[in-house]
DNA sequence: CGTAAGCTTGACAAAGTTCAACGATTGTGG
DNA sequence: CCACAATCGTTGAACTTTGTCAAGCTTACG
């Protein structure tokens, strides 16, 4: 995608000479020790595995690389391990019978998916890189061990659980009560936002979706994203060029939810 | 609201003598024993506490009765317990700053909610009862114990924690991606099957939200909502007098979806 | 170099909202 | 017990937002 950078500067209205570097993580050199993760700070398990999971003996993650457009599991697979993204982007989908598609979550690095499928043993959605990515494998079975051994780890998993039940939520409300140019101004500062947390500029980044995703995500249709988009660019509230942003007035996006 | 029914019986083209007792739990005689529960059958927690339980000391619900508007919790406040709707039903409702609210839940008999509030320690949306109710609290830190004790319990509480986050994915996917007619539909469905399961008429029921309420549920206003009703009942596929429905032709129903 | 995929924009159509009026029902205080 | 107020629901008409369809452009890729 744009993860082979140091290309050519766009010379553009825009210029996005250093994006390319922004937030773009590469993985470490291939350990499968937590301690030796780059993300560990970032990271929702971080401290965890290696000093209170130590004494009931190794958590082993195993890793898998995902390409763009692979699944991490689709809908309906058996349940086994939930996945924590170390570098790359992931977003899951939930399909409809007719064919219809909900992108109902994007994770970054450091943030764990696939607990839906605990409840019915499979999964309730299906899980694609956005761009090539790097998973870590988290064996629920030993999980619900260590959870029940470590406090530490059961108080972490519990509120990784509620985690997503409140993102969830907020992601109601967004496609339930806000307009369209309110569900981009939301989407887009809560992109900052996560990637300020992990280290990445809050103004400059990149959209890891094409807008039909994004619409899917923000229940509108493409062409009404690219036209707010558009549409910001001309207030000065963004700049835009394919799928680099630059948030020029921030405070202007807020002042955008709640009419 | 209508639980003091035996009222006379509506003289209107479409009459509901018999609706009133339909999906009405009257509580049991007030005991804090779970297997004296009326819902035992129902209840997702349904064999685990008295059994599983017993070995490990028991786990102490107490209870609480709501009347029709009262909060079990609101938004901010510090998490301590979830809550086991026992009689009536229960909204969750999330704010926006601006006054905006989405309703984010419908809880039933046999239906645990609260858990958003793990997370960060206090509750991220606010419980309202929409009919005096009663409520089983859960003490979450006896929880946790137990769920460390016995695998059971906390086998169950995992899938609990996954339940939600599997019907918060297919809420917003109805928010995203279904049009109005389609989401009306598709919550009048989802009613009739989990009144079903609780052993009501899966044809017949009482609506326990005004049109406002469930619009904010479904992502539409009030008017859209009335007017959709008024439309099925034209095409025959519902009979509706205020909160009385009765599913006419539940294919139809079916069919409106996905086009 | 040609093809496919992604993005933008315009013109028009459809869906849903807003505003307003009105009827019915329910609850309240005199 | 009645009268009044408040809440709830329905419906019409005008308006706004978003979707649909179509065209053209750019970029990526084999």
């Amino acid at each position: 995608m744009f993860a082979e950078t140091e290309t050519t500067p766009a010379v553009k209205p825009v210029s996005f000479h250093h994006v390319s570097r922004l937030n773009t993580i590469t993985s470490a050199a291939g350990g499968t020790v937590c301690f030796e993760c780059r993300l560990r700070t970032a990271c929702f398990w971080k401290g965890l595995f290696g000093s209170a999971v130590g004494e009931f003996g190794p958590l082993v993650l195993s890793h898998r690389r995902l390409k763009l457009g692979q699944a991490m599991y689709r809908s309906g697979e058996a349940f086994q391990a939930i996945y924590l993204v170390r570098s790359g982007f992931i977003k899951t989908v939930v399909l409809l019978e007719d064919g219809r598609e909900q992108v109902t979550g994007l994770y970054m690095p450091g943030e764990t998916l696939g607990m839906d499928g605990i409840a019915s043993g499979s999964h309730a959605s299906d899980a694609i890189a956005l761009e090539d990515s790097d998973i870590c494998v988290v064996p629920y079975d030993r999980l619900e061990t260590l959870s029940r051994e470590a406090s530490a780890v059961q108080r972490q998993l519990h509120r990784l659980f509620s985690h997503e039940i409140v993102r969830e939520q907020r992601m109601m409300l967004l496609l339930g009560s806000m307009r369209a140019e309110e569900r981009v101004a939301a989407f887009l500062l809560n992109l900052s936002e996560r990637l300020t947390a992990l280290g990445f500029s809050a103004s400059e980044f990149v959209l890891r979706m094409t807008r039909e995703e994004i619409g899917s995500l923000l229940g509108m249709k493409l062409e009404t994203v690219s036209r707010i988009f558009s549409r910001f660019a001309k207030d000065a509230l963004i700049e835009i060029e394919g799928r680099h942003v630059r948030i020029v007035n921030s405070n202007g996006l807020r002042r955008t939810i709640g009419h």
